[in-house]
DNA sequence: TAGATTGTTAATCGATTAACAATC
DNA sequence: TAGATTGTTAATCGATTAACAATC
C-alpha cells in the first residue's frame, strides 16, 4: 500500500467516518449507494465524497454508484483495519484500564499486548486478562514482542521522559492521552487525544451558544 | 461574553492549546512572551498566533509582547474555564468510570454531578464518591439539578434513543464518546470524541509511514 | 528617540463546492 | 439507447502566511 499522491490530512481524518457509515449500511443489507444518497446521510456534499474517494482510486461506477461492501473493504485496507497492529498501554490508571477493556479496538483488529505502570499497588493486578507489568521491565518486553503502538495514559509531567525512552526501545507510534504535546523526532508517529482540549471547546460552545460553531 | 464577529472553528480548536502553553509558562514564572517566542515553542507561525488572538481583542502591546498571566486569563474567560459547568455521565462502564475519576476536568472547573447506568450490577456502586443511579431515574434528577453537559459513554446502538430523551429533559450539550454521530436538533451542542476514528488515523499513519501526515 | 513587536491588511495556499464531460 | 452517476477540472471559499504601518 504505497501512496504516490500526497493525501491531505483533512481527507484522512474523514476516512474513519466513511468506514463507519459504510459498515452501518452493510449491516442493514444495502448493497449500493450513490454519492448523493450518502451525502444526505453524512451531511457532507456529494462532491466532497467523490473527491475524497478519488484520492485513492475510482471505486465507483458511472450510473450505478458505489458497491457498499467493496468500498468498505477498500477503505478498510487504506486505513489498515485488520492489520493486527499490536499495542501496549503505558499507565494502568482509570484511563489505561478503560482502554485495555475497550472492545471496539479489538473489533478493528488492534491487539492488546500488555499494560505497564510504576505504581506497585497496580503491578501484578489483572486487567483484561493481562497482568500489569512494572514499567522498568518494558525494555525486556519490547525486546521479545514486536509492538507497533504505545498508548500513553500517564500524567503530563512524566509523558516526555517515558516516551523518549520508548523511542530508544523502538516504539514508532504513540497514541497520546497525556495533556501535553510530545516532541519526538519527526519519523515518530503521534496521534493525540486531548480530552481536556475537547471539553474546553464544548465549554466554549456552551458559553457562546448564540453563535453556532462546528 | 457575547461575540459579535464570527470566529472560525479552526481558531476555537486552537484556544485550549494556547491555554495549555500559557499555563506552562506561568508555572515556570515567565511574565511576558512575544508571538515569535511562543511560535517557536508551539511550532505554529507567529502570524497565526497574532491573528488568532486578535479575533477576541488586542491582548498584546507593541514592543513588549503579551503578558502571560493576563493573556491566560483572557483565554480562560473566552473558553469558560472555571464557569463551573456541571456534568452527568451516562454509562458507568470502564470509560464512564474513567471520566468520573479524571481529575483534570475538575481542575478547569467542570463539576461531576452524577453517573447513570441501566445495568443493575453497577447501580448503587460508588464511583468518585457518587452512587451510580439507575438511568430511569434521571428525569427526577435533572428536575432538581441544573446540569449543563451529559457525557455519553454507552454503546452506539443506545446512544440515539438515550440522547433524544435527554434532550426532552432539557440537556443542551453532549460530550459524545459513542462511535456514532448524534443527530439532534441543531440548537443542541455536540462535541464528539471518536476514539476509534482517532486510532484508525494512527493506523493509517503507520501503514503509510513514508508519507508524513499531520 | 530607537528598537521591538503588535495589530491588521494583502497575498498565498489549501480545501470545498460546482459543473459537466465521460461512461456505465 | 436514455438515464444516472461517476471522475475530474474549474471556481469559490476559507484559512494561513507574509508584510508592514502603527505604536508602545
Amino acid at each position: 500500500m504505497a501512496l504516490n499522491k500526497k493525501i491531505s490530512p483533512a481527507v484522512i481524518r474523514r476516512l474513519p467516518r466513511y468506514f463507519r457509515y459504510l459498515t452501518d449500511l452493510l449491516i442493514i443489507n444495502v448493497t449500493r449507494i450513490s454519492s448523493s444518497k450518502l451525502s444526505e446521510k453524512m451531511e457532507i456534499t456529494a462532491s466532497q465524497i467523490r473527491q475524497d474517494l478519488n484520492c485513492f482510486g475510482g471505486f465507483g461506477q458511472q450510473g450505478y454508484g458505489y458497491n457498499v461492501k467493496f468500498l468498505r473493504k477498500q477503505i478498510a485496507n487504506i486505513l489498515g483495519v485488520h492489520s493486527h497492529f499490536k499495542f501496549v498501554i503505558i499507565g494502568a490508571g482509570n484511563l489505561g484500564q478503560a482502554l485495555a477493556n475497550y472492545s471496539n479496538f479489538q473489533k478493528i483488529g488492534f491487539k492488546f499486548a500488555g499494560i505497564f505502570d510504576k505504581n506497585l499497588d497496580l503491578v501484578g493486578t489483572t486487567i483484561n486478562n493481562k497482568k500489569v507489568m512494572h514499567i522498568d521491565t518494558i525494555g525486556d518486553f519490547l525486546a521479545y514482542n514486536k509492538i507497533d503502538i504505545a498508548m500513553i495514559c500517564i500524567p503530563a509531567n512524566q509523558a516526555t521522559i517515558v516516551t523518549e525512552n520508548l523511542v530508544t526501545l523502538g516504539i514508532k507510534a504513540f497514541w497520546n492521552f497525556s495533556p501535553t504535546d510530545l516532541k519526538l523526532s519527526n519519523n515518530i508517529i503521534v496521534e493525540n487525544v486531548h480530552l481536556v482540549d475537547s471539553l474546553m471547546v464544548l465549554g466554549y460552545k456552551l458559553l457562546h451558544k448564540s453563535i453556532p460553531v462546528l
